[in-house]
RNA sequence: GGCUGCGUGGCAGAGUGGUUAUGCAGCGGACUGCAACUCCGUAAACGCCGGUUCGAUUCCGACCGCAGCCUCCA
């Protein structure tokens, strides 16, 4: 029985869909102006776990994650480098999706954009005018009445009055209210614009999923889920105008991932304390980072350090020293496990619980290596196809081992040098000249090289 | 200032009212020519102070510390 933290209740809840058997989840993705930081990569992971358990579930999962693909901050970068706006969007969209494939996300089903979505967008906006719960201001800029919505602040645990009092909301002549938000902005010169009622203009931010994820799944679906940042405002204002435009419970579990930090201060672009996606994987396996981001159940800080993603890679280097030269068993299904599948379904099933469920995994490797140490073949195979059976759900081991070990862009080159090189540290062991082996062994060092001398056969990889 | 969450062994990180988390690192041993890999064993923790209880790291309260949101942010 799956049961998933919701943040509208503060509580773990146990999971019923809507439609049995079938899973509709929507998550808030990036605005492309800039590269993914591991703090998006950490959203795209725990998204990307939280589809593939329910899909070995059971469960038919519909997938979307939005693009927002217009707004300030992409004007801006774009006027800076002198580029148009959709030539910057389309080149970071890209560049996202080149940095999901290299953490082994699976593409979600859909992709919406806003600059795709102007009709529905228009359309709601229509909608929540004629209903009263919003009004067009003097300047042209179309805002939302948050006075009119009952519910408002019922997802960040927040009322009106204690928002009112708080100090850094900021006064905007246009605005009946400061608490209220905008839908739709008039066009300023040289902004891109798109025609509307209230004139040329484009959409305010929280629009733009209320919009979308109605157009992927209508007015009610199963599961929401982004940053904790973007809890308020963002998520209470969809919650605002998606229940107001529709006059129903837009969604039934609220799902917030807790942020990367660095030095227990969050990462972020505002404190310009992050590292980018492609910066860590150039110097760690994408597995690697993958891993990481796992080791901690997806509510919690992750606190993100070279000390920390160093103990990832070592982890990960166990589990693939261990699959390494092994004969697996196709077609384990880990719901089949007794032991092992059975707790590691408890864990997942307890809110995604990847850190317990990795100490699962450990205990399967522990199992593995003592098989392959009484030499018990079958029972080998099977605890290697059970483990690459987990690997599936948590999107690891999807590589050979030899490719993780030895790195599947080796230097063609040095990988003969290498192999050159421990053969005639072979046969300098063969014939017993000790100082020649270690000798060739600490060249091998040198260069990063490691070698495990198991059951008459010499394994390598770099460290 | 308001609201929310957190504080576990050297590091990371689960969990529980009374019995081993787990991983990385360490220590001892086996294996090895020596190492590495692997296995066996081992030590080490629940911020502080009260309360409830036969018993609390786990429940309650105060305190201290940290983080987040209240403004764009995954």
């Amino acid at each position: 029985m799956l049961k998933v933290h919701n943040s509208l209740t503060k509580q773990k809840e146990l999971f019923t869909p809507i439609e049995a058997g079938k899973v509709k989840l929507y998550v808030c993705g990036m605005t492309v102006y800039d590269y993914c930081h591991v703090g998006h990569a950490r959203v795209m992971v725990v998204f990307d776990v939280v589809t593939r358990y329910l899909r070995a579930s059971g469960y038919d999962v519909t997938y979307t994650r939005n693009i927002t693909d217009i707004d300030d901050k992409i004007i801006a970068r774009a006027n800076e480098n002198g580029e148009d706006i959709q030539s910057l969007t389309e080149r970071f969209i890209t560049e996202m999706n080149h940095d999901a494939d290299a953490l082994g996300t699976l593409r979600p089903d859909h992709e919406p954009k806003a600059t795709e979505a102007m009709a529905e967008i228009i359309t709601m906006i229509e909608t929540l005018i004629a209903k009263g719960f919003a009004y067009k201001s003097d300047n042209g800029d179309v805002y939302y009445d948050v006075s009119q919505f009952d519910g408002y602040g019922k997802l960040s645990g927040r009322n009106i009055d204690e928002l009112r009092s708080g100090e850094r909301v900021a006064v905007n002549e246009a605005k009946d209210d400061p608490l209220d938000f905008v839908l739709w902005k008039a066009a300023k010169p040289e902004e891109p614009a798109w025609e509307s009622p209230w004139g040329n203009g484009r959409p305010g931010w929280h629009i733009e999923c209320s919009a979308m994820s109605a157009t992927s799944f209508g007015k009610h679906f199963d599961i929401h889920g982004g940053g904790q940042d973007l809890q308020f405002p963002h998520h209470e204002n969809e919650i605002a105008q998606s229940e107001g435009a529709h006059g129903c419970q837009s969604v039934n579990y609220w799902m917030h991932n807790g942020f990367v930090r660095i030095d227990d201060e969050k990462m972020s672009k505002s404190l310009g304390n992050f590292f980018t996606v492609r910066e860590v994987i150039a110097k760690y396996d994408p597995e690697v980072v993958r891993y990481f981001i796992l080791t901690s159940q997806y509510r919690s800080p992750l606190n993100y350090s070279d000390e920390q993603l160093d103990q990832a890679k070592n982890a990960l280097t166990r589990y693939y020293t261990a699959l390494r030269d092994v004969e697996l068993e196709e077609n384990v299904v880990w719901q089949d496990d007794m032991e092992f599948g059975s707790r590691f379904k408890v864990a997942m099933d307890d809110d995604f619980n990847t850190a317990l469920a990795l100490s699962v995994m450990a205990d399967v490797r522990l199992a593995l290596n003592k098989a392959q140490e009484n030499q018990d073949k079958e029972q080998v195979s099977y605890f290697a196809g059970l483990l690459t059976s987990f690997g599936q759900v948590l999107g690891l081991f999807q590589q050979s081992a030899t490719d993780f070990l030895v790195g599947d862009a080796g230097d063609e080159d040095e990988n003969a040098k290498v192999e050159s090189l421990i053969e005639a540290r072979n046969t300098a062991r063969a014939d017993k000249d000790w100082a020649k082996a270690d000798q060739v062994r600490d060249e091998l060092t040198t260069m990063g090289i490691v070698l495990e001398d198991n059951a008459g056969k010499t394994s390598w990889r770099r460290s």
